[in-house]
DNA sequence: AAGCCGGGGTT
DNA sequence: AACCCAGGCTT
C-alpha cells in the first residue's frame, strides 16, 4: 500500500522544514538578508564547497560591503580577493553586474526575475536563490544538489546533465515550496543534499524524508541521480622559463600577464610555451626553442637552458597541464622590464598580484630556495 | 547540445 | 582515478 502523491508531497515539504529549523548550519551568509551578500554568496558557491567559500566571503564583504563600494573598486582588486577560488569569470561579471545595479537600480539588488536575470552571471539557479532567500519569493533554486534530492525522492531516472530535466526539476521544486517559506525550503533542500543526501553514500537513516523516498523503498538511492558521463580532461606539455633579473633586478623573476579572456584570464604567469607531446617535453630542446621563439616575438629575447629546475601539473576540468620550468637568462634586461604585459617580481611584491595556484607554487619554491640571509 | 571555465574534497 | 561541488557563458 504506497501513500498517495498528494501525502508523499505533503510529508517531504513539512518534515523536511521541520529538520531544517532544526538542523540547519550557522554560516556567514545565513547571518544577513542583505540581498547584496547574498548575492556574493551565490556566486562564490556556484561549484564551489561551503567550506571553501566560508573565508573568501568573509574577506569580500569585509573589503566590499555594499554594490557602491564593490562598483568603485579596481579590478585587479575585486581579482586578488578571488585568487584561488577558480572560475575568475565569475568575479568579473558579479562586478559588471554590480556596476549595472548601481547605475539602473540605485543600488538596489533587482528583486524581480527579469531584470535579475538579466545581470551577467546571473542564471536560472542564482535567480532563484537571490528572489527565494533574499525576498522570501517562492521561486525554486534547483542546483546540483536539489535534482539529486529529487531524482532520489521520486526514483527520477532523467539524465541530470541535460538542461530539459533541470528545467523539469524546477516546476517540482516549485510545487512543494510550503506557503511563505521559500527562503528556508530551499535552502532545507540544498542543505539536505549536502548533509544527508550525498552523492556516493547517502546517510539514509537519518534522513527527514526517508518514509517517503521512492528510491530508498525500491533500494535505489545509490544509482541516482543518473548524470552521463564528462569527458576526460585532456592533458597538455608545458615549458616554462624561470627568468631571473641581475644587477638591481637581482632576486626578481620575469612574468607576465595573462589575457583579458579566457582561462586564467588576467592572472599573472611565468612565460611559457605549449609543446606538441610527452616526447617534446621530454627532450627539453624544443622547449627551449619555442621559448626563445615565442619570447622574441613578445620583444623579450629569452636565452633558456636545458636543465629543469621545477615542475608541476595543474589540474583543470577540460585538461592537465604538465609543466616544466627551465632557467633562462634575458637577453636585455632594461628593454625586457618596460614590454607590456610583462615585469620582474621580487619576493617583495608577490602579493600585489593574482597567480593561478600552480605558479602561487612555483614562484613560491623558488623564492624560498634563493632566501638571502644576510 | 557541447565545450569552456578552477580548485579542492570524497570515495 | 573518478566524481562532485549552492552553475553560467559561448558557440
Amino acid at each position: 500500500m504506497s501513500m498517495s502523491d498528494e501525502a508523499r508531497k505533503n510529508l517531504f515539504s513539512a518534515e523536511l522544514l521541520k529538520w531544517y529549523k532544526r538542523e540547519r548550519r550557522d554560516l556567514p551568509w545565513r547571518r544577513s538578508r542583505d540581498p547584496y551578500h547574498i548575492w556574493v554568496s551565490e556566486i562564490m558557491l556556484q561549484q564551489t564547497r561551503v567550506d571553501t567559500v566560508i573565508p573568501y566571503f568573509n574577506r569580500f564583504v569585509d573589503r566590499f560591503p555594499n554594490p557602491k563600494h564593490l562598483a568603485d573598486a579596481p579590478e585587479e582588486d575585486v581579482l586578488k580577493h578571488w585568487e584561488g577560488l577558480g572560475y575568475y569569470s565569475r568575479a568579473r561579471n558579479l562586478q559588471t553586474a554590480v556596476r549595472e545595479v548601481v547605475e539602473r537600480y540605485g543600488g538596489q539588488v533587482p528583486d524581480n526575475k527579469k531584470d535579475i536575470s538579466s545581470l551577467k552571471g546571473v542564471g536560472p539557479y542564482t535567480a532563484g536563490a537571490i528572489l527565494s532567500i533574499a525576498y522570501n519569493q517562492p521561486e525554486p533554486a534547483v542546483d546540483g544538489n536539489v535534482m539529486r534530492v529529487l531524482s532520489r525522492y521520486y526514483c527520477l531516472d532523467d539524465d541530470i546533465a541535460k538542461p530539459s530535466t533541470r528545467i523539469g526539476m524546477e516546476s517540482l521544486a516549485q510545487g512543494l515550496i510550503p506557503s511563505g517559506e521559500a527562503a528556508d525550503f530551499n535552502q532545507a533542500l540544498m542543505e539536505l543534499g549536502a548533509m544527508v543526501c550525498t552523492p556516493k553514500s547517502p546517510s539514509c537513516p537519518e534522513c527527514p524524508v526517508r518514509s517517503g523516498c521512492v528510491a530508498l523503498a525500491e533500494g535505489r538511492e545509490r544509482e541516482l541521480p543518473i548524470k552521463t558521463k564528462a569527458k576526460k580532461a585532456r592533458p597538455v606539455f608545458r615549458v616554462a622559463a624561470l627568468v631571473e633579473g641581475t644587477g638591481p633586478r637581482a632576486g626578481k623573476v620575469l612574468v607576465r600577464q595573462r589575457p583579458d579572456t579566457g582561462l586564467l584570464a588576467r592572472m599573472w604567469e611565468l612565460p611559457h610555451v605549449e609543446v606538441r607531446d610527452e616526447i617534446e617535453w621530454d627532450s627539453l630542446s624544443v622547449g627551449k626553442r619555442l621559448l626563445q621563439e615565442a619570447s622574441a616575438v613578445d620583444g623579450v629575447g629569452i636565452q633558456a637552458t636545458e636543465r629543469i629546475v621545477g615542475e608541476a601539473q595543474h589540474i583543470f576540468t577540460h585538461l592537465v597541464w604538465n609543466i616544466r620550468v627551465l632557467p633562462a637568462v634575458a637577453v636585455d634586461e632594461e628593454f625586457v622590464a618596460d614590454r607590456t604585459g610583462y615585469r620582474w617580481v621580487g619576493p617583495d611584491e608577490f602579493e600585489n598580484y593574482s597567480w593561478p595556484n600552480v605558479f602561487r607554487k612555483l614562484l613560491t619554491e623558488y623564492y624560498i630556495s634563493h632566501i638571502n640571509i644576510n
